[in-house]
DNA sequence: CTCATTTCTTTACAATTGTTATCGTTCAAT
DNA sequence: ATTGAACGATAACAATTGTAAAGAAATGAG
């Protein structure tokens, strides 16, 4: 896919750095409450980012092939992370440490600028997904998630995809069969 | 109160360029769909900002005594703003051009940082945000917004809050009398 | 292939929320 | 003082969602 690609060549700088890690499905690869040391980049396969909320799982976001993931704000602050960060499927990924990453990081202006071209980006995101949970019910939610997002729909398992809704997988089923 | 004054010292460095503006209650100074090209600085007053939905008005934000206000992601990057900025009450504001406000952070590494240490944590709000919706029903969020933010009951009308919390008035009504 | 786990659907019922409308109060402007 | 707009509470009803439980279908490990 062209997508992977582009995105991979972002990883150019940091491949001397990186370590492979291939993990089954279902393995925690950060678990909240720890401080994140590690930046994962996504060769094959799909994680989750997720936070317990009184025993029940919530997932928070999707990662697939040529993301970068990790608890950024974790990463950067040495606070403890507030999401755990797990494989959906084997994966295969590219790691970096902490300290590495932001040794290049601080050598190259651009680098930089792109890095925090990426945080303005999340916030953006993070905003809109916000304002979609203000402005729509989840039945519009659910909708816009199969125009905006169809790749997590074929891929991703439908409770998952409830939480992520902020709904149950009860009422995600009847939403779907509501056609 | 000392938060206001703690917050208007970060102020000192714009004001030689503050131009006065005092507007009445309900007036808007950001329109949705315009690039913003002004902040503002509260010096009395509260505002708020919102999102047309179809005809209804959503808030996603309040702003007293002491916060800067402004579609930053439209100051920074020239698009259009996604949302409105408008007085909840009879407002004095200290404003600052675009031109003016990016030359003295351009000026000022200090200041740079700062800026970046704002987005940042605007971020996190924002994901602190998404992960409450995420968690809680709406009886919930109302509870977390009476520990964390009780001065925005205290001062802001209920219908306004309603959309914040992403419901209806009738529905928020309805929890507060269920006690 | 078989068994166990995971995933999804369905049902029945309770609880919550949305919608629409009415009514009383407060507040600001004239 | 009077009027009109804004605000909040309430009622009645519809629609949606949550909860708990049961069962079918798909998946994966041995």
């Amino acid at each position: 896919m062209k997508q992977v690609n582009i995105k991979q060549k972002n990883w150019d700088f940091f491949r001397p750095y990186f370590k492979q890690l291939v993990v089954p499905a279902k393995t925690i690869v950060l678990q909240e409450g720890k401080i994140s040391r590690t930046m994962f980049f996504i060769e094959k396969g799909c994680l989750r980012t997720w936070v317990n909320n009184d025993g029940k799982e919530i997932t928070t976001q999707f990662f697939f092939e040529g993301d970068s993931v990790s608890s950024i704000e974790s990463f950067i602050t040495n606070q403890p992370s507030l999401y755990s960060i797990e494989s959906l499927e084997p994966c295969i990924l590219q790691t970096i440490l902490k300290n590495d990453f932001q040794n290049i990081i601080e050598n190259s202006s651009e680098l930089k600028k792109k890095l925090e071209a990426h945080l303005f980006k999340r916030l953006f995101q993070s905003q809109q997904l916000l304002y979609s949970f203000l402005r729509n019910n989840p039945q519009q939610r659910y909708d816009e998630l199969i125009v905006k997002h169809p790749h997590i729909l074929q891929r991703i398992p439908q409770h998952y995809i409830a939480s992520y809704l902020g709904i149950t997988p009860v009422s995600l089923s009847r939403i779907r069969n509501r056609h």
